[in-house]
DNA sequence: AGCACGCCGACT
DNA sequence: GTCGGCGTGCTC
């Protein structure tokens, strides 16, 4: 009779021990169905004890032990406990994200390779006969009756999967390994830096050494992404390639996959199917996938030959999950190429503040690609100062005239303005009336093209009002201006222009992203209007004119990461000019030309910049020279989240706790959300281990608490917005 | 988080 | 007489 102790998806921070009474040790890593209260529970066997701490003569018995497949190894246990205890998290919850959701659980027959390499022999070329409907390429195979080695799906569609089927159960067919190096396709020559770049970064092969990649836009961190897990697939190794968004995955997949066709690529993201995700992760648990490409989600997958991390776009805050289970997938990027001994490449044109003092101090080493490598020069900045003139409907002459020249000469603008819609507000000049939604403490955007009034928060969505419902006057004025607002007052500006509009009500879904970049790169497109989706690493070959609009917004958050944020925007989208043959400009319409980040982007000085930002948050103690912690309450009453937070105080200064500071207990910026008041704490602690003996108690005892039963909280360690 | 238990108010 | 409000407590 066997103890084990399982990790199931509730939110208390303890694991559960069950009576299991035919226990193997590889049952450890394993799922179990386990009865739990009234129902039951899907849950992971963590280990095994002989007798645990719970009294014995209450133990339930586990139900079912799920023997199918391989069970989670034991480094794959060791980083989710890691990532449980670093961000505060009940392991089970930790799990339950990490695994792929249930419905998708793959069978016996998907932990084997779906498509492997098979065989043909020279008895099975005359079985087959002639194939109905062959691919030219395995024509050529069955004619010559070479033992070339081909997918089995190729053959499938070619002979039919029963044909297949068949030759295989003769031995005609044999599946034969090769190595996912065997052909290379499409390698350029690489530029000097990129050369320097990828043999700097060999020398640590075999090792855990963080590099921090820096490569301005253009200048191909892809193409050294790409050497070097050549090399590490040539050594057996698997490859994880972290990207920041699904939408830039169909490009870079075809890439990678184009790269290496006898490679086993396989991609995972939060918007596939569950059964594609749980085959993608049996195959990477298994061994079977070469490369796996995939956002924050696929740090946790289990990979038995891990040879390399590359986190593409280290800066991007999509890394850091904002919901559940608060972790950042860079951060535990360098935690698990630590534990496994491999090198992590963290590759970015504009570094976090916190990698860049990483690397400052030694422990990240430093490799840059300084030239573009597919074109000449870098973008003209130019600054248009809004305080000599006239706006008309948000765009200065100058920048109409140079959209004009674009399109006089056949060349693509992009107008980059971070707001979607067609006016953040709509109001009553009469009363003053304004769009509150009324579920959030924010205003509803008017979508003209719709008709309607939503809100980004909680994405309430309504007519727009006639007349305004405080004093019934008609005349109601959208204030202010979105995407939406843009694209129409070019459109009467330019009307035989071509102009697109791409944010996230234009572009839906993937597919239809991929139909926007299809016209865009066949130039079916003049001008460009949209948010921050064009912002990142799409090449637009023929686009010449950046022009951002109403980016002195972020110039004086509140935020002390703000600046950091729209440096690196307007460096990203900026880095979208130029990247074909001719020099691209971007432009800056803004009323505080001299101000340092705009005078810094103008000489593509990042480094000076971030040197700035640094010297400013070591003055003020700020990340990364101090490291947070975010106690976050929220429930119906703001009064309930605070007494809540006023509590948690009162806890922790029961004793002693410097060097951890606590501020006051504070409404959140935005303090009404989809109809809950939300409040937060800020811890902050000169040391990271100082701030988690801190949250370790603490949080032992929030969890002792008995907070009113409309109250949710959580912790966010190392947040990203405060 | 769920879910059951339990103790008080206005309905068929 | 009961349906149902949500306070309280528990889950190996």
């Amino acid at each position: 009779m066997t103890v084990v102790r399982v990790a199931l998806p509730v939110p208390l921070p303890q694991l559960f021990d069950y009576k299991l009474e035919d226990f193997s040790p590889d049952d450890v890593g394993r799922c179990v169905r386990v009865p739990f209260g009234v129902g039951e529970q899907r849950g992971l066997i963590v280990s095994a004890t002989a007798e645990g701490s719970w009294d014995p003569s209450r133990l339930r018995s586990v139900r079912h032990v799920e023997r199918g497949g391989p069970p989670m190894p034991e480094d794959w246990l060791a980083l989710v406990n890691f990532a449980a205890h670093y961000y505060h998290a009940p392991l089970g919850e930790v799990v339950a994200m990490a695994l792929p959701p249930v419905g998708g659980r793959p069978g016996v027959a998907k932990l084997a390779d779906p498509d492997p390499w098979l065989e043909l022999s020279r008895d099975g070329e005359v079985a087959l006969g002639q194939p109905p409907r062959a691919p030219r390429a395995i024509a050529a195979l069955v004619e010559a009756g070479h033992r070339v080695p081909c997918r089995r799906r190729a053959l499938a569609d070619a002979f039919g999967s029963r044909v297949v089927a068949d030759l295989l159960r003769r031995g005609w067919l044999q599946a034969t390994p090769v190595s996912p190096v065997a052909q290379v396709t499409g390698e350029p020559s690489l530029t000097p830096a990129q050369a320097a770049a990828v043999g700097a970064i060999e020398t640590s092969r075999g090792g855990f050494q963080p590099w921090l990649l820096l490569g301005v836009t253009g200048s191909g961190k892809t193409e050294v992404y790409l050497r070097l897990a050549r090399s590490v697939l040539a050594a057996g190794g698997q490859v994880l390639m972290l990207v920041p968004e699904i939408a830039l995955t169909p490009q870079l997949e075809a890439r990678v996959a184009g790269r290496f066709p006898c490679a086993r690529v396989v991609s995972l993201h939060s918007a596939q199917a569950d059964g594609a995700r749980a085959s993608g992760f049996a195959l990477a648990l298994t061994g079977v996938a070469d490369i796996v490409l995939g956002t924050r989600l696929a740090l946790f997958t289990p990979l038995p030959r891990l040879g390399l991390i590359i986190v593409d776009e280290e800066h991007d805050p999509s890394y850091k999950q904002q919901e559940g289970v608060r972790y950042s997938a860079r951060d535990l990027a360098v935690w698990r190429a630590r534990q496994r001994g491999v090198p992590v490449v963290l590759g970015s044109a504009t570094p976090s503040a916190e990698s860049w003092l990483h690397a400052q101090a030694g422990r990240y080493r430093l490799v840059e690609l300084a030239d573009r490598a597919v074109a000449a020069a870098l973008p003209t900045v130019r600054r248009v100062d809004l305080r000599r003139q006239v706006l008309q409907e948000g765009l200065s002459p100058p920048l109409v005239d140079a959209l004009a020249a674009r399109l006089a000469a056949g060349e693509q603008s992009l107008v980059f303005l971070n707001r979607r819609g067609y006016a953040p507000v709509l109001s009553c000049p009469a009363c003053g009336w304004a769009s509150g939604c009324p579920q959030c403490s924010a205003h509803m955007v008017v979508h003209l093209v719709d008709r309607r009034l939503r809100c980004h928060h909680c994405g309430l969505d309504q007519e727009i009002p006639r007349a305004c419902p405080d004093c019934g006057n008609q005349d109601l004025q959208p204030f202010g201006r979105g995407t939406q607002r843009l694209e129409a007052r070019l459109a009467e500006l330019f009307p035989q222009a071509r102009i697109l509009r791409v944010d996230r009500d234009a572009v839906r879904t993937r597919a239809h992203w991929g139909e926007v970049l299809a016209a865009i790169e066949a130039r079916e497109v003049d001008i460009l209007v949209g948010t921050q989706m064009l912002a990142k690493g799409h090449d637009f070959p023929s686009l010449t004119l950046v022009a951002v609009v109403g980016a002195d917004a972020s110039l004086f958050s509140a935020d002390f990461r703000a600046s950091e944020r729209l440096l690196q925007q307007l460096m990203q989208v900026g880095g979208r000019a130029g990247r074909g043959q001719r020099p691209g400009e971007v432009w800056i319409q803004t009323a505080y030309p001299e101000h340092p980040l705009y005078a810094h982007l103008a000489r593509h000085d990042y480094p000076g910049y971030m040197a700035e930002i640094l010297a400013e948050r070591r003055q003020a103690r700020f990340p990364p020279f101090s490291f947070q912690a975010m106690l976050r309450a929220d429930a119906p009453l703001l009064e309930t989240a605070m007494d809540f937070l006023g509590q948690a105080a009162a806890l922790a200064a029961r004793e002693p706790i410097a060097p951890v500071r606590l501020f006051d207990p504070v409404p959140m910026r935005l303090t009404r959300l989809a109809r809950r008041e939300r409040a937060q704490l800020l811890v902050e602690a000169p040391e990271r281990p100082a701030l988690q003996a801190f949250l370790t108690r603490w949080v032992a005892d929030l969890y002792a608490q008995r907070p009113h039963r409309a109250l949710r909280w959580h912790i966010d360690v190392d947040p990203l917005e405060v």
